[in-house]
DNA sequence: AGCACTAATGACTCGCAAGTCAGTTAGGCG
DNA sequence: CGCCTAACTGACTTGCGAGTCATTAGTGCT
């Protein structure tokens, strides 16, 4: 009976850390509106309403989300992507190697379907998102395009739908198996989908060798 | 005073289907869990309590909107897929053709993007999703791209793969349109993208013409 | 040790939406 | 014409989750 362990302990450094940690993991299990606050409590190790000593409120949690536990990653793949000066295709395997191992692999799937899921109700996330995440990424990656075909390695078109169909596949694979491989579907192998994608680029999209 | 309209008439053969395709748009607005049966009872121009009459529970509706509304345009494209015989790349543009003008300017997408969002916390609507629609969908693409492999019109890999680098485009612009759209992103022309992936599919997926 | 300060709690309120039920009314039938 | 039935309603119950607040208990300081 002696010795008895304190119920809580103050910690107030580590606690928004902690707590964004365990609430990223719910939004992405079970989407924003359905996320329950006393879960990301219990998962925290925490009660319900220490969670509103650090956060207003529930979008202002999931803000917290994105910019500490997404928005890095992200940055990182997108100075990647700016910073190159490689030849087009062995740009797109580097970039098809990136997406493959960061970007699609973390937790960027789970929030990205509960975004999609949810912006009719929740338009501040869509917002937020396309801010943070999506432009950013979209409007780097038509840039890099716009650049290779400036130099003759890309042929003419709209630089913004290549980016799309660049980006396309992967980005389906990743809802799939958000969505349909918990239900029993077969996922899709990213490393063999990239592998083929980007032969298909590779004709598709480039010029001839001369 | 005299002449009163009736509160309501008795209509037992029309109201299934008007509450389905009242709930239909509903469901697509809102998605599943955020749609107010209320709602959908206000639209039909019914009471809530009356959609108790021909549906059991929310998720009954939703498996009859499937059912009535979504299923048959799709069964319809499936069938046009089947039945083809045209060499692949024309097969092709019939095939992109008919996405963008009936499955994705109809209620599919709307209803994707909701399947999509709330999977995890409705399992039966993905499984229902599957099976009715997209499962169906997919194999036949897949087993249409077999089919030019074995003619030698496509390259050799794996056909499911070159499903989703067929459809994925269009439904990523799809699920843009749906979600960042109405936060003032621009959309995509369906029309321009489903032409500049014609080109690239044909210069990427298919052997060069001899 | 004792005090002051604040991180943290647990039990609350409040609002909302699914589902229920006793009663009401349209309209077909004798 | 009036009556019977089932299609329909409005007011209800129930459950759940976001956000609040008075109270408790770790911690640092003297």
């Amino acid at each position: 009976m002696t010795d008895t362990e304190p119920k809580w302990r103050r910690r107030k450094e580590a606690r928004p850390q902690e707590i964004a940690e365990a609430a990223l993991a719910v939004f992405a299990e079970r989407g924003f509106a359905a996320a329950k606050l006393e879960e990301i409590a219990k998962r925290a190790g925490v009660s319900k309403a220490a969670l509103y000593l650090y956060f207003d409120t529930k979008e202002a949690l999931f803000a917290e989300v994105v910019r500490t536990a997404v928005a890095p990653g992200v940055a990182r793949v997108r100075g990647m992507i700016e910073a190159s000066e490689l030849p087009f295709d062995q740009f797109l395997q580097l970039f098809a190697g990136a997406l493959t191992a960061n970007a699609l692999t973390g937790p960027a799937g789970g929030i990205a379907k509960m975004v999609i899921g949810e912006s009719r109700n929740f338009p501040q996330l869509a917002r937020l998102w396309v801010d943070e995440i999506v432009g950013p990424m979209l409007s780097a990656l038509t840039g890099v395009v716009a650049k290779a075909q400036a130099k003759g390695e890309v042929r003419s078109g709209d630089p913004r739908v290549y980016a799309v169909q660049i980006v396309a596949p992967f980005l389906v694979s990743v809802l799939w198996r958000e969505t349909f491989v918990p239900v029993g579907e077969e996922p899709f192998d990213l490393q063999a989908l990239a592998a083929q994608h980007l032969a298909t680029l590779r004709g598709g999209l480039m010029e001839r060798a001369s």
